[in-house]
Order: C-alpha cells, then structure tokens, then sequence
DNA sequence: GTGAAAGCGCTAACAG
DNA sequence: CTGTTAGCGCTTTCAC
C-alpha cells in the first residue's frame, strides 16, 4: 500500500511536507517539491480521499435527489450535472426518496450528517417546506426545476411563452388551445401559462376557458387532455403545451383520432427535448439552453459551499442565453384563412 | 457534533458497544443495544461514512457509469439501482464518460484509486475491452445493459422473442415484419432476433429479408425503418420491435403515414417501458421484471466485492421472474383473415 | 521552510 | 458481554 508515510520516506521527507507540496498549502523549497513529485509518479501515489474528508469536513460530494422515477427533463441534465460537477472537482452522488415531503426532509437532515456538501433536488419544493429543510438543516440546496430563479427564470418563461403564442398568432391563429400544469402556484410552469394569456389579451383574443386545460404534465395526461378538447363544440386550430412531452402526447393521440399536425392544427411545446426532433414532423418548440444554466446554478450552489457570496453573472449572458424558438414542422397557418 | 463518542456517552456505554449495536458485529445485551439505539434516534445520529472506510477500506461506494446521454432503459433503472444499492448499504456514485474506449478503461482505473468498491456500466462492453479492464484494474464491475447475463439472459430473451413472435403467429399473422439491432454480435439483443426467425421456422414462414430491418435502435431510426418498410412492395400485417422505444417510434410514424394499429398492422414491442402504458392504445410488448433481475445483478456485483462467492439463485426464483407479455392494444388479427 | 505529533470518527483487537 | 485502546491515511498546528 503506498500512501502518504511511503511516499515521505522515499523522498525522505515528513509527511507534512508530502501533503504540503500535493495541496500547495504552504511553500515547500524548490528540492523537496521535486523530491516528493517524483516520488508520487515512481510509485504512482493516489491520496486517500477518504482520509482527506475527515480532516477537511467536506466531502467534494454533491448529492443530486430525485422524487422517485425519472423524467425525460431529468434524464437530459443529469449528465450535464454530473459531468459539470466533476469539472469543478466534485463527485456527484445519487439518491432517491419518494413523494413524501418528511421523507424528503429527513433525507436532508442524513445527508448533511453524511457530510455531504451539498444538494441538487431533481424536484419542485414548495416555500413551506424550503423554509422546514432551512429551518432543520444548514446544508446548502439548489433545486434544478425551476432551473435559475436567481436570474429570473420566472420573467424568462412568462417571456417565452408569450413570444410562443404570438408566434401562432402571427400564422395568423385566433383559437389557441393551451395544455398547462394544474397547482404549481408561482412557479416558471405557471409562468408559462402567465404569457400565453398575456399574448392573447395583447391581440385582443379572447380567453376561452374550455380550450384551457389544466392536469398533471405527465404524457399520460396529454391523452385526456386531447379528449376533453375534442369533446369542445369549438375546435381550436392551435395548441400550446407548457411541456414538450404533453406535445408530443398530444401529437399522438391526435394522429390516432384522425387529426394531422400541422394541417388541421398546429402544436407548439415547451422545452427542447431530444425526442422532440426524433418524431416527424420535428415539434416546434421553445428551446432552453439548459447547459448554461446548468453551469450558473451549479455556480451558485458551489459558492455557497466554499462561502464566495459574490458570483456574479452578467447581464449580457442572461440575454444571450434566453429561451428561444426552434421553429420545426407542426406549426402552419390555420385551414380556413 | 453528535459523534460516536458523544452517543457512546449519553447511552452510557463504550464507543466499541455503540459499533457492534450500529454493525450487528458481535452480541450485544438487550439492555445496552436499546439504550445505544434510543440515543441514536434521539440524537439523529448518522455514522460518519469517510471514517468508516479509513478503517474498514471499502467505500461502500459503487459508481455507475453512463456513456453520455440516458436512454429511456437506463433512466428506468437507475432508480432502481440506486434504491437497491442504498438498501445493501451502498451509495450510488454517478460519472459519465464518452464512448472513447480509451477513456473508459482510464475511469476504471481512476475509480479504483479513489477506493470505490466497485462499477455499474451502464453501456455495453465487448470482450475485447473487458479484457483490458481486466488486466489494468482488480476493480469489480458489472454492465446493466445484458442484464443478468449470469442466469442466461440471451436465452431468457430468445424465448421471449419467439413467444411474442409466435403470438403474432396466433393470431393469424404470416408476413411479420421486424425492427433489429445492427451490430451487437452475441448480446441479448441478438437472441430477441433469433427468437423472432426461429418462431417463424416453426411455423413455416420464409423469411423475407426485406421485412427484417436493422439499425441502430434509437426512436429516430424507428422513422427511417417505418419509411423503409413501407417502401416494399408488400406490406406486412404485423411489426416486431426489438424495443420498445422502436415499437413506440414506429406506430408514430405509421399514424402520421394515415396507418392504423391495430386494424392496419399489429406491432409488439420489447421490454416494458412506462410510456408504453401512457400511449392509446397501449403497447403491447414484453416486459421485463426488471428490479427483479436487477438485484439479482447487484448481488453479484456485491459477491464479488465481499468475497462471497456463493451468490445461490434458485431455479425457481428465474422461471418466476421470466419475461412476460403483456397484452395492450396494439396487436389484432390481419385484416384479410 | 521543515518535522513531530495531535487528532478527524470509526472499527477491531485485546483484556477483562 | 463490555470497555480500553491502537490505529486507518491525511492535514494542520506548534515548535524549531
């Protein structure tokens, strides 16, 4: 076993001059670096991370949380996360815990005894319960659903939305339909709802409360959702989904009831997920460029961890890195026009 | 800080008795383990994991390793993986890598040096490179991509294979078309094509190589291959997807293409993916009982870093845990029957 | 600039 | 059965 006593021996130095020269803690004279570097590469000598984290109370591990099963939003960042985690020298672990908001406490509280540095909740977390995980535990979270809320994330999906409608608008849509999440208070999905509201006001279209569904987003759902709307005496020309999987389960039980996209209606989603541009046509779609923010939350979260207050993201990069639309095969102008 | 110390005081006992309790490692009476675990519960107390494996040296630790993105299989797993590997009291680590070989074997060899225990991959990996890893690291490692290749997988779905093939058959289907993978020579997705042309040998169907399309199975291809059969100049009644994500690919397609399914072509798929259940009509397809399987895996994994060798699975256990159909809606009889 | 030595929190002999 | 104690490999005072 080669460690840290070995290595000192070899160069014949002390072991506080080893970890000296592998951490860059302290000078060490120009002789002895080269000494125990040397020595580290002859017996090629990894450090006992282990052993590190009990002296260094931090682990360099990040604990990405996930409710249960995973999505296909979920499964697109995840690499991401963990790719960008490692970069920063950290390792990200995983962990599952179900729907229960105590279990979900709990397992905060046992993450920071584990020493965990930090938490990634793949979830929504309403404000009770942030404030009772703040309340109980002082281990830093970012949750990555409403992805970057520090850089109004909100404002950016209420903006999205809007340009999205009026995207159909300007095809020359007046019967939009819209498929939104039931119950998530403020959140970047109400938001999304917020600014297709806002485009049809500003075209003086009026709201029809039967072409706005509200459910769960799951692409289950979308099913129903297709149902109820082709159950309207009126039948909208255009659809907007506030996810792209409930687009794209929308496409599909409208192609089974008969109904081609874009010729008689025309769909818009909301996300960019890969499987959007594996279907035919391709989904129009409100594409987020979640690498970035990816990397400004994880930013974030780490600033916490090694107590730097000040990250500072610019405005040009928040511009820059806007949602915007990726205009693919299922939106046209409506029939009769 | 509650440590070990600190719960050994308040339980009134020593720091070893609050070990053995905590490990189950050597008896302990009645009366001080219960003392040791109300303070434990009282005190929230959570051993500290880095301290644990400077002494036991193992991580408890096991890394799985993904190839750039996650697939509709692997985020279906994962959950379970993890959630099993907690249960045995393991921390899912996660790393991804890109599918430079290359690169793969230098993570072997690194997550050996950082002391994890041992590797999930979730890819596949020929013998070739197997052997390298091999050769470079000690390391245990297990792929989850042929499952259980240890409890005759490939054979498990061969049969499968040619059960759901031979269910076509039943149902009075001869010109029964395939979707394949290219390109992965012994693995389990060969057997499910060898199943396929055995249950049609046995019926005495020829094979019509035309109707037997290979590609990489990802959903963007099940477009091109729906294309592609539709160019011949006979058209099958019924369409066996090596996958489900094929088979989901494809009733796409062949809804936007004005084909019905059932009533124009029967398609069955292969492994049982939540959105086969979420589309209409639902897939018909053979699921696999996956966690199952999965800690079958595990426990051999966890034989090997333990050094138990005798990881016993009983005949029965497999037989009971086969692959089975399930019956959705998307299989029928041919139309001309 | 360098080394000796005291822990970090836990487990496993070794005594009793 | 139970307690005392010596490390696991590393970092970091504290002296020199």
């Amino acid at each position: 076993m080669v460690d840290i006593k070995f290595i000192a021996k070899m160069a014949g130095v002390s072991t506080a001059t080893v970890s000296r020269v592998l951490n860059k803690s302290k000078p060490v004279s120009a002789e002895l670096e080269k000494r125990v570097l040397d020595a580290v590469v002859k017996y090629k000598y990894y450090p006992n991370i282990f052993a590190r984290v009990l002296v260094n109370k931090r682990s360099f591990m990040i604990c990405i949380l996930i409710e249960e099963a995973i999505n296909q939003f979920q499964s697109l960042i995840l690499p991401l996360v963990s790719r960008y985690l490692l970069e920063k020298g950290y390792q990200a672990i995983i962990n599952i815990v179900s729907a229960d908001t105590e279990e979900k406490i709990r397992t905060f509280e046992a993450l920071e005894a584990k020493q965990i540095d930090g938490v990634i909740a793949f979830f929504y977390i309403d404000e009770r319960t942030i404030k009772r995980i703040k309340s109980k535990t002082q281990i830093p979270f970012i949750q990555s659903e409403p992805l970057v809320h520090s850089v109004s994330y909100y404002e950016m999906n209420r903006k999205a939305a809007y340009q999205a409608t009026q995207y159909l608008i300007d095809l020359g849509h007046r019967k939009i339909a819209g498929f939104f999440a039931e119950s998530y208070e403020n959140s970047f999905l109400s938001a999304r709802y917020e600014g297709y509201i806002q485009a049809l006001h500003k075209a003086d279209i009026e709201i029809n409360e039967k072409l706005c569904i509200k459910k769960n987003i799951s692409m289950a759902n979308s099913i129903e959702m297709v149902n109820e709307l082709l159950d309207q005496s009126e039948l909208p020309t255009a659809l907007f989904c506030v996810s792209d999987e409930l687009a794209i389960g929308a496409m599909f039980q409208l192609a089974q009831k008969g109904l081609k996209v874009p010729k008689d209606i025309s769909i818009i989603g909301y996300d960019g997920i890969p499987m959007g541009k594996q279907i035919d046509p391709k989904l129009t779609t409100i594409e987020q460029p979640f690498a970035f923010w990816i990397k400004l939350m994880i930013k974030e979260l780490l600033g916490t961890i090694e107590g730097d207050e000040t990250v500072n993201i610019s405005q040009t990069d928040i511009v820059k890195y806007s949602p915007r639309l990726f205009i693919g095969g299922t939106c046209d102008k409506p029939r009769e026009v």
